[in-house]
DNA sequence: ATCCCGAGGG
DNA sequence: CCCTCTGGAT
């Protein structure tokens, strides 16, 4: 068996599961999570969206608000400034130019302001079901540590690689699994490798000898 | 390359 | 205290 398909196997051994684990009943909630989850954790997002969620039920709510009211509601959150300016000027342009919908097409997400490369594949792989790739912050350290790209490729490169290494109808589950161990297990600061069934495959202990 | 930017963990 | 969190725009 090769090395990839060594990886997909243990990622499918430990997180049989995996799934996106920000709160959303529909496709708006799911574009606004996912713009709030920004350098921010996903359970600081759904503390939030609770809340929030209720307060703002359709696209108009997020239209009639006053900015500033709309600041202090995203205050708990980092970045919470642009992300509202971000989120208002993105609704009208929902309204305006794509019929009140969220669209289903990257090119149309990504010219949302607030929205990148990153926020449109979650939206088009987790509500709309085309097969992404995001590369996130967890994604690209796990990537890197596991030799599935190089610790100079930046993230639309690892991007590539994955999808040229894992096949296409996996793209999904293994992001979400690579999301997992990377939060869970492979973390940025004290990954747990004594316990690791991926030793075999990382660089971890080579680049850093003694640290834990 | 830098800025935005709060909350939680170690 | 310092680091990290499903980034994006300039």
């Amino acid at each position: 068996m090769g090395r990839v398909e060594d990886i997909l196997a243990v990622l499918d051994n430990m997180y049989p599961a995996a799934h996106c684990e920000l709160n959303h009943t529909n496709s708006l909630e799911l574009l606004i999570a996912v713009m709030l989850s920004a350098q921010s954790t996903d359970a600081s997002v759904n503390r939030l969206t609770t809340g929030l969620f209720t307060k703002y039920r359709t696209l108009q709510d997020y239209l009639d608000v006053p900015l500033d009211v709309l600041e202090q509601d995203l205050r708990a959150i980092g970045l919470y400034k642009n992300k509202a300016a971000n989120i208002k000027k993105t609704c009208q342009m929902l309204k305006t130019l794509y019929g009140g919908e969220v669209p289903a097409s990257q090119d149309a997400l990504e010219s949302l302001p607030g929205v990148g490369r990153k926020t449109a594949n979650v939206v088009l792989s987790v509500w709309f079901d085309v097969p992404r790739i995001a590369v996130d912050t967890h994604v690209e350290r796990v990537s890197k540590r596991l030799k599935l790209a190089t610790w100079k490729d930046a993230p639309r490169q690892v991007e590539d690689k994955l999808m040229r290494k894992i096949p296409k109808n996996k793209w999904s589950k293994t992001h979400h699994q690579m999301i997992f161990f990377g939060r869970y297990h492979c973390t940025a600061r004290r990954p747990k490798c004594e316990e690791c069934p991926l030793q075999g495959p990382c660089r971890y202990p080579n680049i850093h000898p003694r640290s834990r």
